[in-house]
RNA sequence: GGCCCUAUCGUCUAACGGUCAGGACGCUAGAUUCUCAAUCUAGUAAUAGGGGUUCGAUUCCCCUUAGGGCUACCA
C-alpha cells in the first residue's frame, strides 16, 4: 500500500540512449516505444540521449536517422536532445572523483599485453578477466609514467560482492562481481566509456526506470557497482526480450532489413509499425490486437511483458500495414502514395498554379497538378485518387503502388499475345471477344461511361455466352496489360471510352501477331 | 569455456492450480469471382523431457535438454 504511494510520487523519467552508430534500428525503436508508452502512461517524460562517446564510430548522419525515425513513428520526446559528446565537463567531475575514492586508478598495460594475457586465460578455460597488474601503483609510479606520457586508461576497482537486483520483467536477478574484473571506465579524465557514462547522465538526468534491450543485462552489474561508488541512488531496471530474426538470434542485417527509415521507404505505415512492434513482447491480456498509440499508452504495463524473444514475423506487419491502408480515406492515402509514383517516375508534378494555390499551401497535393511523363497529359488529384482507390485492397505497402497502376501512366502497354487468351481461347476467338467489348463500349455515351453501367451491359453480354471470362479476360488484359489487377469496369472508367476503346484496338492488333 | 536469461501451435501470444489449452498471422479448403485482392466460413497445428509438491499441474520447485544474450580502451 505505502509502497504503491510511494510509486505514484515518485516522477518517472525514462530514456533511450542509442549510439549513433548505424540507422535507427527496428530494435531501439521498439524500446523507445516501451519507454515512451510507460512514461506517457505515468505522466512522465520520455528523453533521448545520444550515447557518441565513440567518435570513431559516431556519425551525424545516423543521429539525424533517428530523429527523423522517431519522428515518423511519432515518438515525441520531451526534452531537449542530449548528446554525451557535450557533457565532457560532467564527466570529468565525476571520473576525478572516482580516483580520488580510490575507487579508480591509471592503468598503463598495453593493448598487446592485455590481448595476449586473454587468449592465455582462455586457452585454460578461463574467464578473461584483467589481472590487476596496475591496481596498487605507487602514487610516484604513476606520476612517473604520466610524465613519460604513457598512454593509460581508467579502470575501476571493482569491488568483491554480489549484486542482486529486482528486474521489473524478470524478477530476482543475481550477479557475482567476482567474475567482472577491474573494468575500464574511461580513457582519460573526460572521455568515460559507455558503463561509466551511463550511470552518470541517468543520474545526471534524473533517470527513474531504465528499460532497455536484454542484451544490457550483464552491463547491469556493472552500472549498480558504479552507482554505488558514486553514492547514487539505484535506479529500477527493466530488461525487454529481444528481437529475433527467423533463425531466433538477435535480429540483425543479415536478417533482412533493420532500419525503421528502410520501412517507412518500403511504405510501411507508422501505425502499422507501432502497432505491430508494441506486440512483440507484450500483449493486453484481451484479445484485442488492433492498437493505435492512444489505446497502446492506455493499456501498456510492464507486467505484462514477455520475457522470451520474440521472432519478427513479417507476414504478420505485411498483413497489419495493408489492415491499416485499407483504413486510411482515400485522399489520405493518394497523398501517401504520390511519392511513390513520382520516384517510379510514372508522373512529375507541374509548375503550381499561383492564383489558384494563394492561401493553400496547406493542400499541395490537391492543389498541385501532374504531368503524366509518357503522354505529357496533365492530371489533376482527384484522378489519382480514383486509381488509388481502387487499389487501396489489394495494396500491401505504399511501395507496391506504381507496379500495380502504372499502365494508368502509359500510352501502349506492351505485353505477350498469350496475356489475353482465357483458357483455351483460340487467337479468332480473342479477337472476336475484344470485338464485341468494343462494339458494347462504344456505344456507351461518354457520360454514362461509369463502372456501374459497364458493369451492368458488359456482364449481361457475359450472361449470354455463358462462360464469362470469355468476354471479360481478354478485355481486363487488354486494359491492364497484366494477369492480375481491378476489374474491368474499374479500370475502363477512370481511363475514359476513348483510351479504352484504343487500348482494345492494340489488343486486337497484338493478337493478330504471329 | 564462463556468467546471465529464456522455454504453450511454424510465428506473435491467452489461460486466480481445475478451460474441449483460447485468439491472431500464416497455411489449406470452401463461398464470392474474368484475374488478383478484399470479405465471410471451416480446417490445420502447441504446453521440450524427467522428477517432485498437490485431490488436481501449461501454471509452483528441482534436474536435464534446447535456444539465446553477454564475455572490448563499442554502445
Amino acid at each position: 500500500m505505502s509502497g504503491e504511494k510511494e510509486e505514484k510520487l515518485e516522477k518517472i523519467r525514462v530514456r533511450i540512449a542509442p549510439a549513433p552508430t548505424g540507422l535507427f534500428h527496428i530494435g531501439t525503436a521498439r524500446t523507445a516505444l516501451f519507454n515512451y508508452l510507460f512514461a506517457k502512461k505515468h505522466q512522465g517524460k520520455f528523453i533521448l540521449r545520444i550515447e557518441d562517446t565513440d567518435k570513431e564510430r559516431s556519425k551525424l548522419e545516423f543521429e539525424k536517422d533517428i530523429l527523423q525515425g522517431l519522428k515518423y513513428l511519432g515518438i515525441e520526446m520531451d526534452e531537449k536532445l542530449y548528446r554525451q559528446s557535450e557533457r565532457s565537463d560532467i564527466y570529468e567531475k565525476y571520473i576525478k572523483k572516482l580516483l580520488e575514492q580510490d575507487n579508480a586508478y591509471h592503468c598503463f598495460c598495453l593493448k598487446e599485453e592485455l590481448e595476449a594475457q586473454k587468449q592465455e586465460q582462455l586457452s585454460r578455460g578461463k574467464p578473461p578477466k584483467y589481472n590487476g597488474k596496475c591496481r596498487n601503483l605507487s602514487k610516484k609510479e604513476i606520476k612517473e609514467n604520466l610524465k613519460q606520457e604513457k598512454s593509460f586508461v581508467i579502470r575501476f576497482k571493482t569491488p568483491n560482492e554480489k549484486i542482486i537486483f529486482n528486474d521489473l520483467i524478470r524478477g530476482h536477478v543475481e550477479f557475482d562481481s567476482n567474475l567482472i574484473g577491474d573494468i575500464v571506465i574511461a580513457k582519460n579524465l573526460s572521455t568515460p566509456l559507455y558503463n561509466l557514462a551511463v550511470v552518470i547522465d541517468d543520474f545526471e538526468m534524473k533517470i527513474s526506470h531504465i528499460i532497455r534491450g536484454e542484451d544490457h543485462i550483464s552491463n547491469t552489474p556493472k552500472q549498480i557497482l558504479l552507482q554505488r561508488a558514486l553514492g547514487f541512488p539505484e535506479l529500477k531496471y527493466a530488461h525487454l526480450p529481444l528481437i529475433l530474426g527467423p533463425d531466433r538470434t538477435k535480429l540483425s542485417k543479415r536478417h533482412g532489413a533493420t532500419a525503421v527509415s528502410e520501412y517507412q521507404k518500403q511504405g510501411y505505415l507508422a501505425e502499422a509499425l507501432i502497432n505491430f512492434i508494441a506486440l512483440l513482447g507484450w500483449n493486453p491480456g484481451t484479445e484485442k490486437e488492433i492498437f493505435s498509440m492512444r489505446a497502446l499508452i492506455k493499456e501498456f504495463s510492464l507486467e505484462r511483458v514477455q520475457k522470451g524473444g520474440a521472432v519478427f514475423n513479417a507476414k504478420r506487419l505485411d498483413w497489419l500495414n495493408g489492415f491499416y491502408i485499407r483504413q486510411k480515406s482515400p485522399e489520405k492515402l493518394t497523398e501517401l502514395c504520390i511519392p511513390y509514383l513520382l520516384e517510379a517516375e510514372l508522373l512529375a508534378p507541374i509548375e503550381r498554379q499561383k492564383e489558384i494555390i494563394k492561401g493553400l499551401h496547406e493542400l499541395p497535393f490537391k492543389t498541385t497538378g501532374y504531368k503524366i511523363l509518357e503522354t505529357e497529359e496533365i492530371i489533376n488529384f482527384d484522378f489519382l485518387k480514383k486509381i488509388v482507390s481502387i487499389y487501396q485492397e489489394r495494396l500491401k505497402k505504399l511501395s507496391e503502388i506504381s507496379e500495380l497502376t502504372d499502365f494508368f501512366f502509359k500510352d501502349k502497354l506492351e505485353y505477350d499475345k498469350e496475356l489475353l487468351r482465357w483458357k483455351e481461347m483460340s487467337d479468332d476467338e480473342i479477337k472476336n471477344s475484344l470485338k464485341k467489348s468494343e462494339e458494347i463500349i462504344s456505344k456507351i455515351n461518354t457520360q454514362d461511361f461509369n463502372k456501374e453501367n459497364l458493369k451492368n451491359i458488359l456482364m449481361a453480354e457475359a450472361e449470354i455466352i455463358g462462360d464469362r471470362g470469355k468476354l471479360l479476360w481478354p478485355l481486363r488484359a487488354a486494359l491492364s496489360g497484366k494477369k492480375a489487377s481491378a476489374t474491368p469496369f474499374e479500370i475502363a472508367e477512370i481511363l475514359g471510352k476513348q483510351k479504352t476503346l484504343k487500348r482494345l484496338g492494340q489488343a486486337k492488333e497484338i493478337v493478330s501477331r504471329k
